[in-house]
DNA sequence: ACCTGAACACCGTTCAAGT
DNA sequence: ACCTGAACACCGTTCAAGT
């Protein structure tokens, strides 16, 4: 019953359900370790440190991207940011990661492969694949964050006081309001669907 | 000599010296008291706690954008990633604040604002502006981190092993090769033509 | 109004040593 | 190969008390 030669792998599924579970801010090195009933060093063998152990956090979630031929730019597009929301706070993880050079290139590699299809040069490919990918981590990031302390109730408010006489509405992001959990997806299909004719008003130039 | 009864402003001030300075890591309410040359409980006193200060860093940050009119969507959005970019770890500052729902609404206020001054409906200005905003946050946030890690000369290669068995490259994202400073600026620009072109596509049909 | 002193409950990481 | 034990150098935050 005592669990004794874990693996790099048990690490990160302990961890990916911790994430799951309690979210981010309670992903710890102690509570991870605790979870697998080691001491904290042990995870030090697996991993060289968090971020690392974080990376391939981020590399598990966005594999649940499908692993067939890439056709589309809003099916790819979906399926990273179902990948994203399929993982409490799986954005700030995956957008983290990225952000450090750290992860694989697996997403940007499915967009840009959707947009190649379309005839699209490597270098346009590449180009568009960035931006849609940077919109993606960006919404689903903002939009979980949403999820999260909308089912906890918590809301705030303004800032502290300061030197900048700025007269700002201080109420956050002005929020697609109510969010009957159909909101924020017409939202993203918005957007997506703006960088799609972006792309398709480039070809008739 | 010795500093007695600080404000709001001067902690802020302080905070936003130390993040510039040394980055976000390094900005700790023990290092900031330190700076200030009071004890850290000290700083509790005009901030309730380090996320509100965080907020109004942020806010001080997109407050560089111009105070006028905003007229043109892509000045705007290149006001936003020169604000964005003047201080060390802007990009994530912001985009952390606004995605916990805090800091105020300038940013995607000016943006909406532009988009409707070509004449688009409220809604449509609305999604237009968090498209931007989403794109310019990550965009932003992705070159800033390269270009501290470059001059830092770290670099980092694949992650540790796991069960999934992807051969994923793990080079992280396709870097803009070499970067000499401008490489950067014309994918960023690009991006941003895209949405743009996507937002007239959309106005002729 | 603004701060000190002291504590509480944590962190990530290293490293010699064990089996 | 995989882990323990113990330590190092930190964190954010609270709160009674001081001036």
């Amino acid at each position: 019953m005592a669990p004794r030669g874990h693996s790099a792998d048990d690490v990160a599924r302990a961890a990916l359900r911790l994430l799951d579970d309690h979210g981010l801010p309670d992903l710890t090195m102690r509570r991870l370790a605790t979870a697998l009933e080691v001491q904290p060093s042990a995870l030090y063998w697996h991993f060289p440190n968090k971020q690392s152990l974080l990376a391939e956090l981020s590399d598990r979630i966005v594999g649940r991207m499908a692993s067939g031929p890439a056709v589309d730019l809003l099916v790819e597009a979906h399926a990273l940011r179902d990948a994203l929301l399929a993982y409490r706070d799986g954005a700030e993880v995956v957008s983290s990661t990225l952000a450090l050079g750290l992860g694989s290139s697996l997403a940007h590699d499915r967009l840009a492969s959707a947009v190649a299809a379309t005839g699209a040069d490597a270098e346009t490919a590449r180009r568009v694949a960035t931006t849609v990918l940077h919109y993606v981590l960006g919404f689903a990031w903002h939009e979980q964050q949403r999820l999260h302390y909308d089912s906890v109730g918590v809301r705030v408010g303004g800032g502290a006081a300061g030197g900048v006489e700025g007269d700002s509405a201080a109420d956050g992001i002005p929020a697609a309001e109510g969010d009957p959990a159909g909101l924020a997806s017409d939202d993203f299909a918005f957007g997506l669907a703006l960088i799609a004719d972006g792309l398709r008003a480039r070809g008739r130039v």
